[in-house]
RNA sequence: GCUGCUGUAGCUCAGUCGGUAGAGCGCGUCCUUGGUAAGGACGAGGUCCUGGGUUCAAAUCCCAGCAGCAGCUCCA
């Protein structure tokens, strides 16, 4: 007999040997119908496991992570007979799983095309159809590579593995697999699946080797989760940033310059009011501002380091016989206007903003809307001060980033904190009081973060901001970065209390990141229907007819006139149509009028997103509207 | 940059076997004057991405380039 601990802390007997299925089994058949894999003694196990007298055993089914993980394990072990009947020359390479499925790399020259996917999942179908057990196989070290010989990716799999004791899982007769497992019982219990892509990827990531073909597939519990999982990824689709920014009329790029948007008149209102916000930030936290020039002397660029560490991505012209460079970064531009006059500490600490446009040379592959673009404006800002103020500043700049991205609509945010890199400048002293600065900062403002070691710039430590957008994706925006190498670079300076010239400390610091990029993520997070005050039209009146558009322009103008951006449909459409036509171009608010509006002074209200309507006053309207734009709300309901 | 896929009207897309180009939406004109998610008629609109090649004949087949998409790598 032996006597095992459940996760609820109670002791089942068992007979000595009893495999994992046995235990579920024992403690119930709907549990042994859903074990997929097993935990003993903490380790993650086969259900084909014994157990011995005083484990710890937990029985794990596709409801917790690593069963659903182990499941998406075998699904791809199923893909890769699939693809191995199909094309039998077929060499695999490694198969992980991933957010929300699973990969297989391949080494196959024929290309695997979309057209396949239908063939690979019907043989799957009817792998998981014969439902034949996993089997895992142990051997030695030297017996796997003896049993491998020729294959260099297997080989190479088994020499990046620490264990001496390698094992090997196969399904049926046809497949068998390096894998360190578990994987699920059988084939029938690999869930629902579906093979989603096929895209290069590089032997190990490194550019220099075979470009391998890696198939992507999902696999979940049921259908219905599958289901769901494909129309999240359709809602994304519905939210792409590019698309709605050709039916929203926001911007465009054109093949006369890859990578750099097109501001329309629509998204130059967005712009703007996002522009206009951060301005009134930059004076309510005592910034001010400057502008530098695009193009500068190379000279400049030598000095600053970017020559050596940055020219791959910079783009160059000549003037007047002489080089110069388009800056891809603000900060040597701002060195430049600090170094014009003498500074003392009295100025300190000195905040300067800069909403500058920078161009880097993205390679072609990378470029992806306005996410990545090879023209951007930062909303930029360099502070400098000296050491003891850098606590107080790094909790000044939290706080601004904090209440910017609220305002936006973001509440759900993560922290990074990147330390020392093996490569830096500047002693262990200063790394340590900027990283004890930036730790009080952040502990001041009792903010859980997550470190980074070693993953710092070289030139000083930095804190990263993400946040996650509706659809709980996650994006960096913010950052704050400490630089202890530009100032000395510039020799920038200045004069202490004890009348020595001292050198600054500088951080950087951007809330948004790049203004282009941030908006593409307020599109997509909003699906394209903004909060009003950031709707490029705010109001639209739709009269019901021709008879009331003399009303009509009256109302559009008084509201326009109130500072409301209001537009008005005098076409002959019925007022159906106006009113679908208005709702996809999300506009917040139908004013809708008639004789009956026209008599009374009213409007009849539709908020976009409900069918109701409510009449009212236009000073009541205007009253409402203009408050919620004042106050940002992000709600349009009234 | 690398691999694969794609490129036809402003947009979304169809176009069979290689035989002079189509739809819906949008746009314009007219009819219609209506009460809360798309009324009707007519019309305009094309370098079929670009350049070569094969062919009697190329949107279609082949090659190269450009651009886009997916992924990889990159994003101090």
């Amino acid at each position: 007999m032996a006597r095992i601990t459940l996760p609820d802390g109670s002791v089942l007997e068992v007979a000595d040997g009893a495999t994992l299925r046995q235990v579920a089994e024992r403690i119930g058949p709907g549990l042994a119908k859903a074990a997929l894999v097993g935990r003993i003694d903490g380790k993650l196990v086969d259900l084909s496991c014994s157990v011995q007298d005083g484990a710890q055993v937990q029985i794990i089914t596709a409801k917790d992570a690593e069963g659903l993980d182990a499941m998406r394990h075998s699904c791809a072990h199923v893909m890769a007979e699939a693809i191995c009947r199909i094309w039998p020359q077929t060499r695999l390479v490694y198969g992980p799983t991933v957010e929300d499925g699973f990969y297989y790399d391949i080494d196959l020259d024929e290309p695997i095309r979309p057209d396949d996917f239908a063939r690979i999942e019907a043989e799957m179908a009817e792998i998981a159809k014969a439902d034949q057990p996993f089997v895992r196989q142990e051997m030695g070290r030297n017996e796997a590579l003896a049993k491998l010989a020729g294959d260099k990716y297997k080989t190479d799999n088994i020499q990046r593995v620490d264990s001496e004791v390698i094992s090997f899982y196969s399904h049926g007769d046809g497949f068998q697999d390096l894998c360190r497992g578990p994987h699920v019982p059988s084939t029938g219990k690999v869930g629902a699946f579906k093979v989603m892509s096929v895209a290069g990827a590089y032997w190990h990531g490194d550019a220099t080797q075979k470009m391998l073909q890696r198939v992507y597939g999902t696999a979940w519990p049921t259908k219905k989760e599958l289901d769901e999982h494909l129309n999240r990824l359709e809602e994304a689709k519905r939210r792409d940033h590019r698309v709605l920014g050709r039916q929203l009329d926001l911007f465009s790029f054109s093949e006369m310059g890859p990578g750099f948007a097109f501001m329309h008149p629509k998204g130059m209102v967005i712009w703007n009011e996002i522009v206009g916000f951060l301005g009134g930030l930059n004076r309510k936290y005592r910034y001010k501002e400057i502008k530098t020039p695009i193009i500068l002397n190379e000279e400049l660029w030598r000095r600053s380091g970017h020559w050596d560490h940055y020219k791959e991505n910079m783009y160059f012209s000549e003037i007047d016989g002489v080089g110069y460079a388009i800056k891809p970064m603000n900060c040597p531009g701002g060195c430049l206007v600090y170094g014009t006059t003498k500074h003392s500490y009295r100025e300190f600490p000195m905040r300067i903003a800069e909403f500058g446009m920078v161009h880097r040379h993205e390679a072609s592959g990378v470029m992806h809307g306005l996410f990545r673009v090879r023209q951007f404006t930062q909303d930029d800002a360099h502070i400098f001060c000296m050491p003891d103020q850098i606590e107080a500043e790094i909790i000044g700049v939290i706080n601004l980033i904090f209440e910017t991205y609220r305002s936006f609509g973001f509440s759900d945010f993560a922290i990074e904190l990147s330390t020392k890199p093996i490569n830096h400048i500047g002693s262990d002293e200063i790394w340590d009081t900027a990283t004890d600065a930036l730790k009080a900062a952040l502990a001041h403002k009792e903010i859980q973060y997550k470190i980074n070691e070693g993953d710092g710039a070289f030139y000083g430590p930095k804190i990263d901001f993400h946040i996650r957008d509706c659809l709980k994706r996650s994006w960096q925006v913010g950052t704050i970065q400490l630089d202890f190498s530009m100032p000395q670079r510039f020799e920038l300076v200045y004069t202490a209390e004890d009348n020595t010239e001292k050198v600054p400390v500088m951080i950087h610091r951007a809330v948004l990141g790049s203004f282009e990029r941030f908006m593409g993520i307020l599109i997509e997070h909003y699906g394209g229907a903004m909060p009003v005050w950031l709707s490029p039209e705010q109001a639209r009146v739709l009269p019901i007819s021709e008879k009331t558009s003399d009303y009509g322009r009256a109302v559009q103008r008084r509201l326009f006139e109130a500072g409301v951006r209001c537009g008005a449909d005098l076409s002959d459409e019925k007022i159906g149509a106006k009113i679908a036509k208005t709702h996809g171009e999300k506009v917040p608010y139908m004013l809708v009028v008639g004789p009956k509006e026209a008599e009374s002074d009213t409007v009849s209200v539709r908020v976009r997103g409900s069918q109701d309507s409510r009449t009212m006053p236009v000073g009541q309207f205007l009253e409402t509207a203009t408050r919620k734009i004042a106050d940002k709300d992000l709600g349009v309901e009234f």
